[in-house]
RNA sequence: GCGAACGUGGUGAAGUGGUUAACACAUCUGGCUGUGAACCAGACAUUCGUGAGUUCGAUUCUCAUCGUUCGCCCCA
């Protein structure tokens, strides 16, 4: 038979990896409530043109990393390679821009596909989460989204995080740059790699990203897009700028930062973070302002703002930096039945214990050694064991351990919950602390 | 899509063209009838990613394939 596998590019998640994931979920979803976005579940599945629409038909997602196939209604549909075009239909087709005050502010979680080569931080399918502010042009909805994210980081526990920042400009500004750097590369285009003879052709403003050390010095020499921004840009970034520094969040200008999605107009950003082990999982997340997306899509002229996380490298680098240890997984209890004849009673301990305490508490099925039954609790991270044999049986009571003192009391079953406050109040009290 | 390296048990790993594939950790069993860090004895890969070829014989050589990792490209 046939060994059954994963999908290349896929990844299996579970144990404490798992909480990995749910615990930075949670805390990018409660971050985004407090700056009062929404959560947002757009389908997995698309029709292919709102991504090739909306991501742009020149980009690379678009031209060779979709996951695009037939149904067997012989429609073409599209796992989503990127949340922002599916959330744009969903905004338009439900016309949630109709509302009394924009932006409309909105955060989504989930995994996206693109066929790639995999490689350390990339997948085929990874999980993002972002958010979108859709609908107002002030400079200030840029400034909100990065501060959200750059907050998100922070809260994470990663420092030093690079914020790369730099502005693509209005459709007036990006036509006279695209000529401008059309121009200065065609005298040297002959000279430079071929990715860059392919560049030239679909979109110049990608040469600018060129890592071929020999094309550098050419690519210094082009113009900067600085000197191109119409008036209203160069404001608009300005302002973008100006509210950063008074926030008090570090940016670096990158006038080579492009950005691979066609939509992005204004306002481009990127999270950078090296984990203190050396790994470079590249960007962590990114984003950036759109003014066509929504239009380009059908709906109203309306700009939005947006960013996104790459779940999976934000976990890669905290386990790097050691900063996943207080999710490991860890029982309140564990109960060990010492015979046959006493699980029935050890069971319903466990459910007092659980439904009435509230506690976590997990008990072994299997007949062995209480030797044994340390060990495993031990491997569980059990902060108390709770014994039971005959004797307690018998007695409705149960031996209560304090596994890290070694210390034991035996307790009657009505009084379990009340004694098994006050021990644990008393080693693990005021230990726990919610954001 | 291009270039390169690697692929041995649950894990970390040694190793060789030839009858039983080291070692360590983990796990399990017993020594110890109801109390966990030790010790002793034992169990644990019909098999070295998969398929084919060379060979009397391959885990070891060749090819293919799949997978992982790295560089490029691109991206989260």
């Amino acid at each position: 038979m046939e060994e059954i596998k994963n999908v290349k590019g896929t990844h299996d998640v579970y144990a404490d990896e798992n909480n990995a994931y749910e615990k930075v979920e949670n805390l990018m979803k409660s971050i985004a409530e407090i700056y009062a976005y929404q959560g947002v579940r757009p389908p997995v599945l698309e029709h292919s043109p709102v991504f090739v629409r909306g991501v742009g038909e020149g980009s690379d997602i678009v031209r060779k990393e979709m996951y695009t196939f037939l149904d067997k209604g012989g429609r073409e549909l599209t796992l989503r390679p990127e949340f922002t075009a599916g959330i744009m239909r969903l905004v338009v087709q439900n016309k949630l821009y109709a509302t009394n005050e924009l932006p409309l502010k909105l955060y989504y979680v989930g995994p996206v596909f693109r066929y790639e080569r995999p490689q350390l931080g990339r997948y085929r399918q990874f999980n993002q989460f972002g958010v979108e502010s859709i609908g107002h042009n002030s400079p200030l909805n840029d400034v909100e989204v990065i501060v959200l994210a750059y907050t998100i980081l922070c809260s994470l526990g990663l420092e030093n995080v690079k914020i790369k920042i730099n502005t693509l400009g209005d459709e007036e500004s990006r036509n006279n740059y695209r000529n401008a750097l059309k121009a200065y590369f065609a005298g040297h285009i002959e000279n430079m790699c071929v990715d860059c003879k392919s560049r030239f052709e679909i979109n110049p403003l990608r040469i600018l990203d060129c890592k071929v050390p020999e094309d550098r010095p050419i690519i210094e020499g082009a113009p900067k897009i600085g000197a191109y921004l119409s008036k209203d840009s160069q404001e608009r970034f300005d302002q973008v700028l100006e509210a950063l520094e008074a926030l008090q969040i570090p940016y670096e200008i990158n006038q080579s930062l492009v950005r691979g999605l066609d939509y992005y107009s204004e306002t481009v950003f990127e999270f950078h973070y090296k984990s203190k082990e050396g790994n470079d999982y590249g960007a962590v997340g990114a984003g950036g302002h759109y003014g066509k997306l929504m239009s380009e899509l059908g709906g109203p002229d309306l700009p939005g703002v947006g960013f996104s996380f790459g779940i999976e490298r934000i976990v890669s680098v905290l386990k790097d930096d050691g900063l996943l240890e207080d999710v490991k997984n860890q029982l309140d209890a564990y109960i060990m039945p010492l015979d046959k004849e006493s699980m029935i009673y050890a069971e319903e301990v466990a459910v007092i214990l659980r439904n009435s305490g509230g506690y976590k508490v997990d008990m072994c099925f299997d007949n062995v050694k209480l030797g044994n039954m340390f060990k495993r609790a031990a491997n569980k991270k059990a902060k108390f064991a709770i014994i039971i044999g005959e004797n307690e049986v018998k007695e409705e009571s149960v031996v209560l351990k304090d596994l890290a003192k070694q210390e034991q009391i035996t307790v009657k079953v009505e009084e379990l919950v009340d004694k098994f406050d006050e021990l644990y109040e008393a080693s693990y009290g005021e230990e726990e602390e919610e954001l």
